[in-house]
This record gives structure tokens, sequence and C-alpha cells, in this order.
DNA sequence: AACTCCGATGAAAACGTTTACATTCCGCCG
DNA sequence: CGGCGGAATGTAAACGTTTTCATCGGAGTT
């Protein structure tokens, strides 16, 4: 830190403009001084001071990421994506994470301002309303998985709605008559497009067959609860796909309980594919996404953005696809992979 | 943005010190005008430059992360611990993670260069020289779950010794009379304490009983041959303890596959109490470790350092303790979790 | 040979703060 | 009533860059 443009200048025998330029790879300098200069840069140990830089630039190369509190596997990919994309267009990476409600959330997105170039939200908090109480319309932003609608930001969103549609006709293919369904919370924007994707594929499927849709809540307990209705019940269904993994494993459980067979007596599938999803018994059938592609994309969003300020948003908010993993849970013959169309 | 510190001074009618002054809580001024600036910055909206504020004060107010390419759990909790502790001391988070090699990492950490105030650094690739060649003398870091040795860094180790010594301790005490140990790689810091901690606790309460070690690399394979070949071995081990959790869940499955019941025919125990150990069938005993705490606490050393440069370290690096969690898999009456404590 | 033009370089302004130092104002003491 | 001290405020320098504009040579043109 204490070695500055001057030193470099002044060792180099020329003033700290030339130092600017030849560093920045300006060509209105000689090859001959910029090799010089950039020698003597390099011997001294120099690097810029980023804030000096910044404050005259206006750019930090900084980029934020506002993240809920947020559960293991997603959000290490999350990042890991964000990072990588980051780390190759020359970006640094700001985060705030673990925000449990709105008020924290709005802290830390102001406590960003000015130190970031762009942000990437991800946050079952923000709506409208609140990104324009707290985001200066100038920093671009790129939303990651918002049922935010207007065109005031990008929006990025996975594809809940094809892996569902996807994921309930694998198990009406493999031949189960009946599917029913657990579903997540009722304000969460993916259970609920995972929801319309599970119906519309009934619908379209299997017209005849019976909609059965349990509320859960995402978690393990909720599906155990489901499980045990849907073993109890009169006419119980061939299949159960529930809307995450946790809510499949913890239906896994109460089938066990009961002495149901799986996938024999009654198939099961879930969605996420979180890692324990290949050690429970049977190994979970399930919808994977590839969260570190969603990360890696939406920083790439968020680059352009920031970039070409003044571009359009690139029309429709774009869907990020999902794949259908086929384990032993879904029973039928088909084993494997296949992305997720939409319909 | 477009609002400076002189918008401010022009609107109250002060000078920018005053501003200055005023919004920094120096006590130079009167509460009747600290009242009035503060109030007109806010119907401004007025954010200070955090470049130019840094610039000046030669803080930033950020600490650096650096990290590996880690595994979803451990990184998720991770920079939650550090996450939360920044926030609560007002830093901000830059991280870069998913370092392959050294050169990687030496890139990245020379990118935070005058970014940053400190670095928490985790990463099998640093060593002493490593340091020495890339991080200048002046930032203060805290090093996580390193080996290094000499005063010159602090670091701050997860106690891995002991929590392997209190499992050894007590598989034995469960009645088992001979515990093997599943090794990981040998390069491996956290493998070798372990090791360490089964070797010692073997010696002090079955300093009859063979000790047996077999070679792993902490994936899920590797487990799988060991236990193989404890299961053939002519003089089965009673209880296997496998240096993490994956190992321990491949050994699981050699068991299984081999007709040994689990834990009648053999006990098993892991480390790392990763959320895959309590959905194996039988539950797995492991010992859990508080990561987000080792975040935090890292956090809070660094952020000291930075307050008083020229304090001494610490003295010893200090260690965090671990936990015995008792599940299906160890057999045995006691059931529950038990702080591990040093020998 | 004088002029023009262009490419390389330098001088200095600007970015938005903080802070050392200067100034002002007021009450108080002698 | 004059001077003094101290509290409140103002002025301006400094932080380390980038960039505009000016300057300086030298080559090419007439």
């Amino acid at each position: 830190m204490a070695v500055t443009i001057r030193d470099v200048a002044r060792e180099a025998r020329v003033s700290v403009a030339s130092v600017s330029r030849a560093l920045n790879g300006s060509p209105a300098v000689t090859d001959e001084t910029r090799q010089r200069i950039a020698s003597i840069a390099a011997r001294l140990r120099y690097v810029p001071h980023s804030a000096a830089r910044s404050l005259i630039t206006k750019r930090t190369q900084t980029v934020g990421a506002l993240l809920p509190d947020l559960y293991g596997e997603f959000f290490s990919e999350l990042i890991r994506g964000i990072d990588l994309a980051a780390r190759s267009k020359g970006l640094h990476l700001l985060v705030s994470s673990s925000h449990g409600d709105t008020n924290e959330a709005a802290a830390a997105l102001r406590a960003m301002q000015g130190r970031v170039d762009g942000m990437l939200i991800l946050s079952p908090h923000v709506d409208a309303a609140f990104l324009r109480a707290n985001l200066p319309e100038a920093v671009p932003a790129v939303l990651l998985n918002s049922a935010l609608k207007g065109a005031q930001h990008d929006v990025l969103n996975i594809d809940n709605y094809g892996g569902a549609y996807a994921m309930t006709r694998h198990l009406l293919d493999a031949g189960h008559a009946s599917v029913a369904f657990i579903g997540g919370p009722e304000d969460n924007f993916d259970a609920q497009q995972r929801e319309r994707g599970y119906r519309e594929a009934m619908a379209a499927f299997a017209p005849k067959a019976a909609v059965k849709v349990a509320t859960g809540d995402f978690g393990e307990e909720s599906g155990y609860r489901a499980g045990r209705a849907f073993a109890k019940s009169a006419d119980r269904p061939r299949a159960v796909f529930a809307a995450n993994d946790m809510m499949a494993v913890g239906c896994l459980r109460a089938f066990a309980e009961s002495g149901l067979r799986v996938p024999d007596d009654v198939a099961l599938a879930g969605f996420d594919d979180i890692p324990i999803a290949r050690y429970v018994t049977p190994s979970l059938t399930t919808v994977h996404v590839r969260i570190a592609d969603l990360g890696r994309s939406a920083l790439e969003r968020l680059a352009t953005a920031i970039e070409k300020p003044g571009r359009a948003l690139h029309g429709a908010a774009p869907m990020l696809a999902c794949e259908v993993v086929v384990r032993a849970s879904s029973g039928g013959k088909t084993s494997g992979r296949t992305t997720a169309k939409r319909a």
C-alpha cells in the first residue's frame, strides 16, 4: 500500500499519467516505455489503490449478492456459480446472506450502496415496493427466482413449472395410474410453480385421474404427515410427487412405517436433488436443478447490464431448465436423466 | 450517488466539515445542528461515497474470505457464521471461493489487495511461503484449519483430535472391544489429527486391543472398499470409526452387502455430521462440528486484529470443540450429544 | 525552409471524503 | 471594557487515481 503511482513514476522518470496509461493499456504510449514501466511496477510490487480508482471511475468492479437464510447445498452451489463467473469477468463478489426478514434485507441492501456496481438478489422478501424503496435505480440488478413481473428489473427463474410437469409425466409414463402431490408453502413462488406444473401435466396426460393435493411446508415433518394420510386413505394413490426432497424423505418414512413398499406399492418422487436423495432407501427419483448454472448466468446477465447500462431487458424472463433424475423410488422401466422441456 | 456531502452542506447552510462531523458523531458539533444535518441528509438520501472515504481513512470496512473448492454444508455454514459476525461488526464480506490450486488462490489473494482490511483464509494450498509471497504483512489474517505453526499468523482450528479421541472412547465405552479406523488423505491436516485422536484414545483406554487402520481418501468409494475388507477379514473389528461421514456411508453400504447388521454385528461411526448422516439406515453416530461457530470466532479474531494492529497473537492457537452425536449406528446404551473434551 | 499534423508525454483538475488548522463568536474574568 | 479562552464552525489540504488539455518534437508536405 505504501507504494503509489508516484513512486513508480519517479522511478521510471515519467509522469504519473504515463504510468496510468501504460498500466491500463492505453494505446498512447510506446511499447518501450510500457515495458519499462511495467517491469518497474512489478519490481516495486505496485498495486493500484482501488478506492482511489473507483473514486474517479465510479466503478467498483464488485457485485453484491443478497441472499436469504439459505439451505446448505443450494447456497454453496449458487455461490460457486456466481463466484466462478465473477472471477472470469474480473469482478469481485460481496455477499450478504442470512437475512431473516425484510428489514434485515433492506439494511443489507442499503449498506452495499456505492460499494457495488450491481446486485444479485435472491430473496422471498423482495417485491416491487421493497426495491423501489431500497435500490437506487442507477444500480443494475438481477432478481433470482422472483415472482416479480414488471419489466423494471431483470429476472431469472428456475423452470419449476417445466420440471414438475416433466416429473408428473414421468410418473404417469411409468404406469402409475394416479399421482398425488404434496405442495409447499402457499406464499412460496417455487411451490406455486411446481404445483401448477403438476396440475397441468395431470390435465394433459391423465385427464380422467383425480388430482389429489396435500398441503406441506417444505419441511420433512409435513411430508411425513402427508405420507401417513395417503397411506391410510381409502383410494391410496399409486404415486406421490412431493414438491421438494425433504418432504419426499418424510413421506418415505411414513410409508415405511405403514408397511408400504416403495416403489412396488407406491412410487415416490421429489424435487431439488439434494444430496440426501441419493442415499435414502430406495434412492429418490427427483428433479435436478443446475444451481451453479443459475448463479453463473445470473452473474453474466448482471455483467452485461453493468457494461451496457441503457440496454432494454432481454425480453421475457428466461427459465433455467431442470432435469428429471430417475432413481429407484419411482419404479417403472426407464432410468437416467432427461432434461425437462417446457410444455 | 449523485448527492454528495456538498449538497447536504449547501442545503443545511453549513460547511462540508460540519456535515462530516455531524454524521460521524464527532462531539464538536451542536446537537441542534447535528439534528438538522441528519434530517436533511436523510431527506436527500445521502449516502457517503465509500471509495472516497476509504481513500482518506485507509479503511475499507471489508474483510475477505479465501476459500477452497468446498463441499456444500461446510461451506454454507462457514459463510453463515462469518457473515453474521461481520454484520454485527459493521464489516462487509468479500468472498472468493472455489480455488482448485495454489495459483488460483494466489491470484485471488492478490486481487483482494487493498480492497479489504483483513483476510480469512481456509485453504489446503497455503503454507508459510505462500503467505510470505502473496500476503502483504500489513494486512491481518486469520488462518482456519491450518497446520501452520509459526506465530507469524493467527490460526484457528477445529479440535479434530479431541473429537476423534472422544468418539473412540465412546465406541469403547459402548462395549465394542475392538475399534478399527478408516483414515483420510495422508496430506490432509484434519485427517492426520483425527487419526492421532483415534490412536491415542486406543492407547489410553484399550491398550491391549489391536490398532487397525485402513487407508481412505474421504470419498465414499474408499469407505466402501475399506468396509469390504473389514467385513471379510478374519478378525473382524467390532466397531469401525471412519475419519469422515462419506467414508462411513460407503462402509455402511459394504456392510449391508456383506449381510452384516449395524450395529449388532459391527458398530459404525463417522465424523462431520453431514446432513446425510441422519438419514442413512441406521442413522449414523458421528462427530458434529459447529462450523458456523468456527466462522464466527474467526471473524471476531480478525476484527480485533484489525482494530488493534500491534497486538501480539493470543497465545496458542485455540481449538473449536466438537460434539459426539450418538445415533443408532454405534449401538451401546447411551444416546445424545456430549461435547468432546481434550484429553 | 516554413508549416502542418500527429504521436508521445506532461501538468493539472477532478472525484468525495476526513481532518489539521484557522477563524469566529460568545461569555467571563480581571 | 479589553482581552482571553474555548466551543462551534469554516477553509483547505490531502488521499491516489484517471483524464482532459496543453506541450513538445519530429516527420511529411509544399
